[in-house]
DNA sequence: CTCCCTGGATAACATACGTTATATAATATA
DNA sequence: TATATTATATAACGTATGTTATCCAGGGAG
């Protein structure tokens, strides 16, 4: 064997991370990574190929952390809990998320596909929404769909009155959600 | 007097325009403007001091078409006029629309808040919105924005489904702003 | 103890960028 | 026509990037 391994894949993720986190994306750069963790760019490349692998290990973290973010709202409505997710992603990562959001990113995409339908089937056991239609459902949940992302994207773009809290931004999803909810009911009865 | 000239200032920031439009604002460069010209870099030096001074002049074009955009508007209802302005603006020139969004970028901050204090004037007049307070009116106006942010930003990262029109956009739009209305009259009435 | 494998450092190559110094050529004016 | 002016081209400098070839040194296997 070889010498002792000084600098490690979860220490180069990590790092690359870090200043994805302060500075963004784009300006990770092989060399700021090696001057960080105070090694020269050797151990990237022994430990990625190159840009692409590393850029793909990054992304495979910051999906496990939206992920985990999301496995901490626990409220048992799915709803809710990736609103408050998704709100948490975008204040506490707020470069990042910024810069999934122009990427077109497919990391947006994917999470917002699959999310889709398991909402529908939650939505159906919820008591506040029986009586809807599947495709009354469908647009109840577009509209929050759109509310909250506005609500991240202002977030994390510093569009918030100052010392707007998480627990602020909740209310105002919700309170958006009964509002989108209630005329839905109510144009049903006018019918 | 010297030689004709061959590129004009106009000429210039169109085919920068045209690079971010295209490739997005960080993608452009000296070098790349050139040579979309058919020119070398000197005529840009000619008509920029630097690159700080060209970004401050594509800047100027892009608050002047977003501009033109809303002029184009014209119901006379400033709220919906705003909106659709803003929606196609995202869709027509999707990728600087998310590359402003990055930015933090003050003309979005600017921009909110230049419209904010004109639209709580125009509500005011609004037959649909007589009997609110102020404090509501700015409420009921967040959310509008919030959801108008969240639609555009979708628009312009792929995330609407596909073939999703301008119109189906208004008519979301509105539609939202019917169900926060309503609601708003309706809790005023069961208090 | 010696050899070899391998993690790491160093430095180079190629590329792209902003910027600038210099050269060239075209044209209006004297 | 000759000259001064100036729009443009060329090429260089300095910097930052990704990538790679080369060298060095430490530690386990024989």
């Amino acid at each position: 064997m070889g010498p002792k391994v000084k600098f490690t894949k979860e220490q180069i993720i990590e790092t690359a991370f870090e200043i994805a986190r302060t500075e963004g994306i784009e300006s990770i750069s092989m060399r700021k990574i090696a001057e960080k963790m105070g090694s020269s760019v050797a151990p990237i490349y022994v430990n990625f190929k190159n840009t692409d692998e590393l850029n793909e290990a990054l992304m495979d973290k910051i999906i496990s952390i939206s992920r985990n973010l999301l496995e901490e709202e626990n409220t048992g409505n799915p709803f809710h809990d990736i609103g408050i997710a998704s709100l948490r992603f975008a204040t506490e990562y707020s470069v990042i998320f910024r810069d999934l959001v122009i990427k077109g990113s497919k990391f947006m995409q994917d999470y917002d596909k699959k999310m889709t339908l398991a909402l529908i089937e939650e939505m159906q056991k919820d008591s506040k929404l029986t009586g809807f239609s599947v495709d009354e459902l469908k647009t109840i949940l577009f509209k929050m769909r759109v509310f909250q992302v506005g609500l991240s994207v202002m977030a994390a773009s510093g569009l918030l009155p100052k010392d707007y809290s998480i627990q602020e931004m909740e209310d105002i999803l919700s309170g958006t959600a009964d509002d989108v909810i209630m005329s839905a009911k109510l144009r049903k009865e006018m019918q």
